[in-house]
RNA sequence: GGGCGAAUGGCGGAACUGGUAGACGCGCACGACUCAAAAUCGUGUUUCGCAAGAAGUGAGAGUUCGAUUCUCUCUUCGCCCA
């Protein structure tokens, strides 16, 4: 082994990076020919560095690009930048920086760290969001859309820090305080401008259905956010001092309606305009803002009411009369802003009885209990039977008596059917400076006027004073006064959520070097949609639903384009995970700061007496500091390696924990396969013995493995399959005999295992003179099942022999042979032969009794 | 609380539409090379048992000639939604 030269990977890697540069080895073009493939991976955020999960993705990516590209198809696979958002404002905050050239910074290295990974991608349609040539088109996009009625202008509710005076985002808001000041975050109402997204809810939950390559788990999600449900509207009759004859309440339960104990309606709801001038309505208003915007915060606020002079009218008995109540988890958005309380059997509604003292009325009984049933500590959701409801007596809940109920209110002409959903249209309108510039002004009167299309892109100021409280472009006064068609104008200075940012940059890839359009319909109608599309599955509900959105939208009345579904295939995969440190002060610790001997008890490595305290493993993050830099393992063991070990332990769609024996091991076998590859070379010298079949055996084998492994996303088999290689052509190599068809399937395995390890595979190929051009070797159905079987003999279904007999032989000679053995005497014997089970070239089972 | 999913050696994980459980890797043990170590190579490695053999895929039941795979109940864990 030491004769031969170790394998230099810095060398071979760099030789192989910049061949594929020079020889634009990965740029794509139409050609109507080929059958195409469009690869994409989620574009990353530039933080500056690449991480583990990054690594993952992408060379997931570059597995199936290569792969694909090998059997033939014309593949397109970018890569951009998802370069707008918040981390480069506070960086530039922090460190009193230009957004800007922190982000373009950051794009430097990630890239030159990307390119070291040996990737497969098309660098000519790189975009980045934060350009101007990028977000230009985007800006076109949103008056397109705004023409078509998809985006509007609405008051809508943010988080707001009333000490920073600043808007915050969800994320920003922890245990219900500002991330920075720690001030209660508080409500506030901002115009500000939404996406029409419920405009497509039904087709988007619809035509999830049509999405057969998608994980089940992302549609559930899907559809649970979407939140289709089935209910009705039901008016109610009110009295009162007040000019209100009927409120309309939105409901699921019906059924339930003798249970009626309240009604509750939201802040918001047009009938509140009677009460702004009741001082303790504009004190409970006060205190509603409180909370934050947040579903969950609103569920876990405490429940609290203001209870009005107005009296609701049970509409299947007048002379059941509930107060009206206002109450804070009643949201306008959802439904009619209007609900009726049964406490008996909805929980929230259940404490909101208990505080303000209200009847509780017990209308559905569970199937086994009696008329005398009655709900005490908490509200009964399940199933039953309906009781206490006059006419309604004996329905079951929820089926029948949920639809019956409606027919009976739509017959009386007090309601009607009305499906709803919890979907929300989509608030895009920012309070930031570092995203896409909204293309609209107001003029003195206050009125909407789009950006013309000439005066586009707006672009972002430079050098604005990013240190202030709120939003920066709000002070940029230069920037915000404009003049359209010799009106004075004010420019938005909200910006774009970056979600927007992201919802078409997979069109944009298609031709991200048209000046002129956002994208080029004939390119986009040969590309897309994209086949395989890979990534986290913390983006499965918003980014996939408001892509799914946005490529509607565009296709609404829009002849050129007729596309629904962006993305045909989709694949999530888990997270890198390593375990966490700390010391005995608490403090977290990298992996490179410990040590261990026996792999058990960790200590310091500055100062080996201390003990560390190890955690479970968790996914890799920053805070934790349970990460490992790709860099250094790259420049430390090389892509390949780096690529051959992320794959190597777990299938792609679970977690893999990192480890840095499986890392060694991985580097060990590249230089393995070198040395075999040295050997092969020298043996191919020899003068040549005649064909040795198992060697076309063997690689026909490998090949049907990784086919299938590939197409079924398995690629930890890939590398199983990988050792299986190595091992068998090691012994062929030691053997030291040039059988006439060894080279033609050592080149076979080589190209089979390059999608995992392109820098070896091609040297190697290289280096065996292989002059063909690369080509996925096909899978010959012939040789897959052995000539000679192993038939099991199982015994009332037990395994106890196994004998070798020839390839689909029938039951008659396989029990000849077994006979012929006298296998079976011991039983025969003692037991009654009853019955025989034959499985062609499985197993034979004999039921002895 | 609801929905979805998972559970296989010391560890990560394999097992086609129900048909030889534990592929492949890590770790460990032993051996070779070496004055020695590292590296490398070889052999072994589910458990109990000297062996023949028996048990065995979170627990319990069921369907079946046969269940890691299908059905039901339960336990634990993970994710999503409240």
């Amino acid at each position: 082994m030491s004769d031969v030269p170790r394998y230099n990977f810095k060398l071979i890697e760099n030789k192989w990076q910049s061949f594929w540069q020079k020889n634009k080895t990965f740029s794509s073009k139409i050609n109507p020919q080929k059958p195409k493939f469009y690869c994409l991976e989620m574009f990353p955020y530039p933080s500056g560095r690449i991480h583990m999960g990054h690594v993952r993705n992408y060379a997931i990516g570059d597995v199936l690009s290569r792969y694909k590209s090998l059997c033939g198809y014309n593949v397109l696979h970018p890569m951009g930048w998802d370069s707008f958002g918040m981390p480069a404002e506070n960086a530039a905050k922090q460190n009193n920086i230009n957004p800007k050239s922190w982000t373009e910074q950051n794009i430097k290295n990630m890239k030159t760290q990307l390119k070291q990974l040996g990737l497969s991608i098309d660098w000519d349609r790189e975009i980045s969001t934060c350009s101007s040539e990028y977000y230009k088109h985007q800006q076109k996009l949103f008056l397109e859309l705004y023409d078509k009625g998809l985006v509007y202008r609405k008051e809508s509710y943010v988080n707001w820090d009333p000490i920073d005076q600043t808007v915050l985002a969800n994320e920003q808001v922890i245990d219900g305080k500002g991330w920075r000041s720690g001030a209660i975050v508080e409500r506030k109402k901002l115009n500000q401008w939404f996406f029409k997204i419920t405009h497509f809810s039904e087709e988007l939950l619809k035509e999830l259905e049509a999405l057969k390559e998608w994980p089940k788990k992302v549609k559930t999600m899907q559809k649970n956010w979407i939140g289709k449900s089935f209910g009705c509207e039901v008016d109610f009759k009110i009295e009162g001092p007040k000019d209100v004859k009927t409120i309309k309440c939105y409901t699921t339960r019906p059924d339930t309606l003798f249970g009626l104990s309240f009604l509750a309606l939201s802040i918001d709801h047009p009938v509140s305009k009677y009460y702004l001038d009741n001082e303790n309505f504009i004190k409970f208003k006060k205190e509603c803002s409180k909370a934050g915007t947040t579903e969950e915060a609103i569920a876990q606020a405490k429940k609290i009411g203001f209870k009005t002079d107005l009296t609701a009218l049970n509409p299947f008995n007048k002379n059941i009369k509930v107060p009206v109540f206002f109450a804070n988890f009643v949201l306008m958005d959802y439904g009619l802003g209007a609900v009726f309380g049964c406490p008996a059997h909805d929980q929230r509604d259940f404490d909101f009885a208990k505080k303000y003292n209200l009847n509780i009325k017990t209308v559905v009984k569970p199937n086994d209990a009696d008329e005398t049933y009655q709900v005490k500590e908490e509200a009964y959701t399940g199933s039953g039977v309906l009781f206490n409801s006059d006419f309604l007596n004996g329905l079951k809940v929820p089926e029948e008596a949920i639809s019956k109920t409606i027919d009976l209110l739509e017959e009386k002409k007090l309601g009607t059917r009305k499906t709803n959903y919890r979907l929300k249209d989509w608030g895009v309108s920012r309070q930031r400076y570092w995203g896409c510039p909204i293309p609209i002004a107001y003029d003195e009167q206050n009125n909407i006027v789009k950006i013309p299309l000439d005066q586009l892109p707006v672009k972002l100021p430079q050098n604005v004073n990013i240190n202030t409280n709120g939003n920066p472009l709000d002070k940029e006064n230069n920037w915000k006064n404009i003049i359209i068609d010799g009106k004075k104008c004010v420019r938005e200075t909200d910006t774009l959520d970056t979600f927007v940012d992201s919802s078409w940059y997979f069109l944009r890839f298609c031709s991200s070097n048209n000046e002129i359009e956002p994208f080029d319909k004939k390119e986009i109608n040969y590309w897309m949609p994209v086949d395989q599309y890979i990534g986290g599955v913390e983006h499965a509900i918003l980014h996939l639903l408001y892509s799914r959105f946005f490529m509607r939208a565009i296709s609404l009345e829009n002849e050129e384009i007729q596309l629904k579904e962006p993305f045909k295939g989709l694949f999530t995969q888990g997270m890198v995970c390593h375990e966490t440190y700390k010391d005995e002060n608490n403090n977290w610790l990298y992996p490179n700061e410990v040590f261990s001997e026996n792999g058990k008890e960790y200590f310091l490595s500055k100062n080996p007496n201390q003990k560390i305290k190890i955690g479970p493993s968790e996914s890799m993050s920053k805070s934790k500091k349970n990460t490992i830099d790709p860099e250094v393992m790259i420049s430390q063991y090389g892509a390949d390696a780096v690529r051959f070990f992320i794959l190597s332990d777990s299938p792609p769609e679970k977690d893999v924990q990192w480890s840095d024996e499986g890392m060694i091991s991985s580097f060990k076998f590249i230089q393995k396969f070198w040395s075999l590859n040295e050997k092969i070379i020298e043996i191919t010298k020899l003068q040549s013995f005649s064909n040795n079949s198992e060697l076309d055996i063997f690689t026909n084998r490998a090949i049907n493995k990784i086919d299938q492994a590939l197409e079924k996303f398995r690629y930890n088999l890939i590398i199983a399959t990988c050792h299986e290689i190595y091992s068998f052509f090691n012994k062929i190599a030691d053997s030291k005999k040039n059988f006439k068809n060894l080279r033609d399937n050592f080149e076979k395995v080589l190209i089979i295992m390059l999608p995992v390890m392109p820098h070896i595979s091609n040297e190697c190929l290289d280096k065996l003179n292989h002059k063909n051009t690369i080509k996925w070797p096909e899978v010959s159905k012939e040789n897959l099942v052995d000539e000679k079987i192993e038939l099991v003999i199982q015994i009332n279904g037990k395994k106890k022999y196994t004998i070798q007999v020839e390839k689909d032989i029938d039951e008659e000679k396989a029990t000849k042979k077994i006979n012929q053995a006298s296998l079976l005497k011991k039983y025969d014997n003692t037991k009654k032969l009853i019955r025989t089970i034959y499985i062609k070239n499985r197993l034979i089972n004999y039921i002895y009794k």
